[in-house]
RNA sequence: GCGGGCAUCGCCAAGCGGUUAAGGCCUCGGAUUGUGGUUCCGAUAUGCGUGGGUUCGAAUCCCACUGCCCGCCCCA
């Protein structure tokens, strides 16, 4: 029997590695140029680093986390980068530096769910965080960042929707008049939705179930949430992102039905959706934290970034293709071969030769499936020093010198 | 945790109870011991996810299991 890999992983194979190669390069060149700088963190944490800071009510910490006990220890395949990335800032003293202080991150994150569409249970991430300012600017920032990116791999029309939780003040106010213009139909809502309602009602927003839809239409629920009003401050730092997203020339959508699943989200959350993902339709999420870094030890500082889906990202991008390599030396002279072989790589070009010194119409068939030029390298091009270069695009062959081909 | 679908060569597949399981791609070899990518010929599944059952006979029908995919929940 075959051991397979884990239900939920992928292998990524040469053939599709060339586009990861290119995301992780697109996101360093534009990362870098807005001075965020790349931070790795471990891939397993403390388990309380995620149940403090992704939040104890969130499916992520109740179900999804992998967990395992060393030396009494509880330690968890992180689920996600934040959480990582805060504990660093902390533990490395960040915060003494002149704000803000900015970091990305890509790699691997774990989450026990049932596989599907856009979703597996090792996942990779390419996320962004910025510590240290309050103003709206931050968030368009990163939003601006996101935006940068996705149109670096070619994204030019994907909806960023905006919404605005509020902070740990008015969101209090907010949970409650949800929950008065739920109140009339909460009988009529899914099971789910009637257990949110006490513990985490802005979650009701969120909900897909098509009578709980239905009834939010019939009852005029959007219009009651957008009366709901933010104390001055959050409607102004909602009003100033507007303003600064305007003037970058960010299309956006508010949505006031846009709620987070994880607790550390305050003030501005957004999401980057496509209409080619399946039902797992964002390829980005984010949003303002302002409380996660004093959760977690700290002093209170403003935070905000957001994550990527690598996978999601990669599936709405063509298939890159892989670049033929620049020579395939043909030869009967395998030493000959080998040595050309080598001497063209010390030149800085991608060279190969055919290892099973097969017949010379197989080789040059070989060189025309992989690489740009065939170098025939004969008994007449050995004595009298020179090589013969076939262009396989053109079947152009030109006769040249070594000196003259590396030039 | 709950629904739905699918499993035939490395890949894509035809077959739907009856003699040796189509075809295409890829790979390898030959036509062709120095000029390819087009062409022609040849090779490649004692086996149809696994285990039972029905039948004279099963890839084809039935049952169970496993795996994968899709959806719900939640999230990137």
């Amino acid at each position: 029997m075959l051991i397979k890999a884990p239900k939920g992983t992928k292998d990524i194979l040469p053939d599709e590695i060339v586009n990861w190669q290119i995301i992780e390069q697109k996101a360093n060149e534009v990362f870098s140029k807005a001075n965020f700088k790349e931070i790795r963190t471990p891939i397993f944490e403390e388990t309380s680093l995620f149940e403090r800071g992704v939040g104890d009510t969130t499916d992520i910490v109740n179900k999804e986390m992998y967990t395992f006990i060393k030396s009494d220890r509880s330690l968890t395949l992180r689920p996600e980068n934040t959480a990582g990335a805060v504990r660093a800032y902390l533990e490395h003293n960040f915060f003494r530096e002149s704000p803000p202080v900015k970091f990305w991150y890509k790699g691997p994150m774990f989450r026990y769910e049932r596989p599907q569409a856009g979703r597996q249970r090792q996942f990779h991430q390419i996320g962004v965080e910025m510590f240290g300012i309050q103003d709206a600017s931050a968030d368009a920032e990163v939003i601006l960042l996101a935006s940068e990116f996705l149109k670096s791999l070619g994204l030019n029309d994907l909806t960023v929707e905006i919404n605005s939780l509020g902070c740990n003040k008015c969101r209090a106010e907010y949970k409650e008049n949800l929950k008065k213009a739920i109140a009339p139909f909460l009988d009529g809502l899914c099971e789910d939705c009637k257990s949110r309602y006490e513990k985490n009602p802005l979650r009701i927003l969120d909900c897909k179930n098509e009578d709980c839809i239905r009834l939010f239409e019939e009852n005029n629920l959007k219009n009651s949430v957008s009366g709901i009003k933010l104390c001055d401050e959050c409607s102004n730092h909602y009003k100033q992102l507007k303003e600064y997203l305007d003037i970058l020339n960010i299309k956006y959508e508010e949505n006031t039905f846009l709620v987070r699943g994880l607790d550390y989200y305050t003030k501005t959350v957004f999401e980057i959706k496509s209409n080619n993902l399946g039902s797992q339709n964002a390829v980005c999420g984010g949003g303002r934290y302002d409380g996660l870094v004093e959760t977690l030890g700290g002093v209170h500082t403003p935070a905000v970034g957001w994550a990527m889906g690598v996978e999601r990202l990669n599936s709405l991008i063509g298939k890159i293709q892989d670049n033929k390599i620049d020579y395939f030396v043909v030869s009967d002279n395998k030493q000959e071969a080998l040595k050309l072989t080598y001497k063209l790589r010390a030149c800085g070009f991608s060279a190969e030769f055919d290892y099973n010194s097969r017949k010379f119409i197989k080789q040059l068939e070989k060189a025309s499936k992989i690489a740009k030029f065939a170098i025939i390298l004969g008994e007449d091009e050995i004595k009298n020093n020179y090589l013969s270069v076939k262009n396989m695009e053109t079947s152009e062959q030109t006769r040249e010198t070594f000196e003259d081909l590396v030039k």
